[in-house]
DNA sequence: TGACAATGTCATCCC
DNA sequence: CAGGGATGACATTGT
């Protein structure tokens, strides 16, 4: 009660109050931007200038209720603590206090080179406002320093999540993609490409693809090439191998060798071995890599999410690297490639990407590799490997093993090697992170929300459909205050209808939420006029009650004139009897007409019906007594037939006044909850592309090690002639039995097929039956 | 004066 | 079947 003189005061909209205030928001505002802006958040000042208190405050004090962003004459979420009035004087301390622990917090933070944090800043601003607002749907997993350009949206959801303020996701995407990548390794960086890319492969940002850009930036790489030549081969000859490659697939599934020429012929064998990897089970790298897989069910994860979308982004997989291994050592694309990792991701991988789609993923996961391989690689299994590069072919090498397996089997030409064969196990896994990375974009979707944005689409949800409100804020997340929300109406209405303390009681319990406490001061009420308490306390009866209580009555009327509405059946009781009964002596001359008027303005209209048809007793009564009481105490008295029916309508009305406040208090608690799940699932799906990206991470590292031991082994076997076996014709197989045999590499192929099938038909009954599922639960 | 928030009221569904 | 809770939609009122 003694704070809520307060606001009030500002609500008296005192000119200077409001000038001063105003003038003090604006260079706090400033100084506060300024802070915010150091420690890397984004912060419009013209908008909080112009467009007001709320939004600052969800600055400072993060998201909050679209429904609570200007709280006038809400007396209720001041004192509720939901947050401090905009025109309150309290600001002022509070601000002063925020302003300091701000400055305090940020000096820990003054470490980050501003300037970096400038740049990004600057250059991320314009990327959004260029890309449009496209809600979300960007990976907030891209490195920011090397993927502004194509990720407009996702820069959108940044921004958002900036100015809210959600420091802790920051940091936890930070983990993934930090800023300033300067502790970033390569391999962080072709992760996180990875799995930027897997959104656009996706279609999630493909609309916003900058595809002129990458244009430029191919041209500029083209520019670095040796010549016209090698672009024309790219462009022309890589798009060819490219369709006849998707043609090759899309009819038999299966590869045509003779149609090709041979130079790049090992494309059709890629295309077999392309899509095998995951469901090659009798491989030799199948035991590895399930071996490795199956503590975590990566694989198996990842499969079931798989798609035909898959199938086809390997294809291009395939053509590519096909197209890319062809290229002569020391080709400039070789060069690209190892510039990969160290150029901003989008300038050289994305290069392909923008007309191949998915191709580069492989490229900047693996890319990085090239380096890292052993040289051992290049043994006995030379002949695997085109020996004047061993860089390229360590890199096909490490990302296709299962080439390694099914190298082509036509004509075993020198170079046919099995490196070109790109998509390999990895390839489908990442294709299937790239289905899981689909689900958890859809959190993402959501998540990429701010806490604003997330309560503007509950509140449109909320007003398009209060149905799902109900069974929504239902949940686990549902609060205590829903929880004896619903009890204390209940027990009210229904048992402890028939005892009036009782109702009181529970009412008065609820009250601390908010919505219908209003019992206490009723139930004191009540009490003082010894009638049955009941739970029906309009706010305005505690300010009345302030007035009625207090000793000097009149102090408060003032305030009161502000502010009350006139909408209250709850001034009814205190403003009945103070009607009927003055208060003694607190009246002094022209102060009790004043106070009269006062109080009758404080009268609902009701309570005007009421008196106006001289009901014997009051509004309070009638609406909380109980049914049994409610009756009897119609029955005392002779009533005619319109004051039974006014009695029964202000009944009804009050019953459901106090019901639609308990439903709105309800909708808010909801909102409040969601906001609430929504950064709870904000930090889970961090936490799980954290995960992700390490799980990628130990992946490749076995299929480093895979690949390094099936190389080891192969070169050290010999034919009875003490010679090597070619690679091109023979290939390890794992057998059940945990043995491995040396087969020719058309069986092996064949065997591969059969066996790749199966796995693609379960899978694709199961996108059947799950869009199927999605169809019908739409119905 | 229009936008907006809070609140009241009605209609309706449901228990 | 009446009473009443829940809630969407609309009206009213104040800022």
């Amino acid at each position: 009660m003694a704070t809520w003189s307060q606001p009030d005061s500002g609500f008296s909209g005192n000119p200077p109050a409001m000038l001063s205030l105003k003038k003090y928001l604006t260079e706090g505002l400033l100084q506060f931007t300024i802070l915010l802006s150091l420690i890397g958040v984004r912060v419009d000042v013209d908008t909080y200038l112009t467009s007001q208190l709320p939004p600052l405050r969800e600055i400072i004090l993060g998201p909050s209720s679209a429904y609570t962003q200007t709280q006038f004459h809400n007396l209720r979420n001041t004192l509720d603590g939901y947050g401090i009035h905009p025109k309150s004087i309290d600001l002022d301390n509070y601000f002063t206090a925020r302003r300091l622990l701000s400055q305090v917090r940020a000096l820990d933070r003054f470490q980050v080179p501003t300037t970096e944090v400038n740049a990004w800043l600057v250059h991320r601003d314009p990327e959004g406002s260029v890309s449009g607002s496209q809600p979300s749907s960007g990976l907030t997993l891209e490195s920011s320093s090397g993927l502004q350009d194509v990720t407009g949206p996702d820069n959108g959801v940044r921004e958002s999540e900036t100015e809210q303020g959600f420091s802790e996701d920051l940091e936890d995407l930070g983990a993934v993609a930090p800023p300033v990548s300067g502790d970033l390794t390569k391999e962080d960086i072709d992760l996180i490409d990875i799995l930027w890319r897997q959104d656009i492969d996706l279609g999630a940002g493909r609309e916003i693809f900058d595809y002129s850009h990458r244009q430029k930036e191919q041209d500029v790489d083209k520019d670095l090439q040796d010549g016209a030549e090698r672009e024309d081969t790219w462009s022309g000859e890589g798009a060819e191998a490219l369709a006849r490659n998707l043609l090759v697939d899309g009819e038999t599934g299966e590869s045509f060798p003779a149609q090709f020429p041979a130079d790049i012929s090992s494309i059709t064998e890629a295309v077999p071995s392309e899509s095998e990897p995951p469901g090659l089970q009798n491989n030799l790298l199948s035991p590895l890599l399930t071996g490795t897989e199956s503590p975590f069910d990566l694989e198996q994860q990842w499969q079931d999410l798989m798609s035909i979308m898959e199938m086809q982004a390997m294809e291009v997989n395939t053509s590519t690297s096909e197209i890319l291994y062809s290229a002569p050592p020391g080709d400039p694309l070789s060069t690209n490639y190892s510039l990969a990792p160290n150029t901003p991701i989008n300038q050289n991988v994305s290069l392909h990407q923008a007309s191949l789609g998915g191709c580069s993923q492989d490229f900047s996961l693996f890319s990085p590799e090239v380096e890292s391989l052993p040289a051992a690689s290049s043994s006995a299994l030379l002949p695997l490997v085109p020996s004047n590069s061993t860089s390229l072919n360590s890199t096909f090498g490490s990302t296709n093993l299962a080439g390694l397996f099914f190298p082509p089997q036509l004509n075993g030409t020198a170079n046919d090697t099995a490196g070109p064969e790109l998509p390999d196990p990895l390839g489908g896994l990442l294709d299937e992170a790239m289905l899981d990375e689909i689900s958890l974009m859809d959190l993402a979707i959501e998540e990429g929300f701010n806490p604003v944005q997330a309560s503007q689409l509950e509140e449109e949800f909320d007003s398009d459909s209060g149905l799902s409100l109900d069974s929504s804020h239902s949940p686990s997340s549902l609060s205590s205050s829903e929880g004896s929300s619903s009890s204390s109406s209940s027990s009210s209405s229904s048992s402890a209808s028939s005892s009036s303390s009782a109702s009181s009681s529970a009412s008065s319990s609820f009250s601390e939420e908010g919505a219908v406490g209003y019992s206490s001061d009723s139930e004191t009420l009540d009490l003082e006029e010894a009638e049955g308490a009941v739970g029906y306390q309009p706010e305005y009866s505690k300010l009345c009650r302030m007035s009625y209580q207090d000793p000097s009555p009149l102090s408060c009327l003032p305030y009161l004139e502000h502010v009350g509405h006139n909408h209250t059946y709850n001034m009814a009781p205190s403003a009945l009897d103070a009607a009927d009964l003055p208060p003694p002596g607190a009246l002094k001359k022209g102060g009790k007409e004043k106070q009269a008027d006062f109080l009758d303005k404080q009268m609902s209209r009701d309570e005007h019906r009421a008196r106006a048809m001289k009901i014997p007793f009051t509004n309070d009564k009638i609406i909380n007594l109980p049914v049994e009481e409610f009756n009897e105490l119609l029955s005392k008295y002779q009533l005619s037939e319109a004051q039974l029916s006014l009695i029964r309508d202000i009944r009804r009305r009050g019953k459901n006044k106090m019901a639609a406040q308990n439903c709105r208090k309800r909708k808010l608690d909801t909102i409040l909850n969601l906001e609430r799940d929504v950064e709870d699932l904000q930090r889970d799906k961090a936490r799980l592309l954290r995960e992700k990206v390490e799980f990628l991470r130990s992946l490749r590292q076995m299929k480093q090690k895979v690949q390094s031991l099936y190389q080891e082994v192969f070169g050290r076997l010999r034919d009875e002639n003490g010679r090597p076996y070619s690679p091109s014709q023979y290939a390890l197989q794992y057998a059940g039995d945990g043995s491995v045999l040396l087969i020719p590499r058309t069986l092996a192929d064949q065997q591969a097929r059969r066996q790749e099938r199966k796995p693609k038909d379960r899978r694709k009954k199961k996108i059947q039956d799950s869009s199927k599922a999605c169809y019908t639960s739409d119905k």
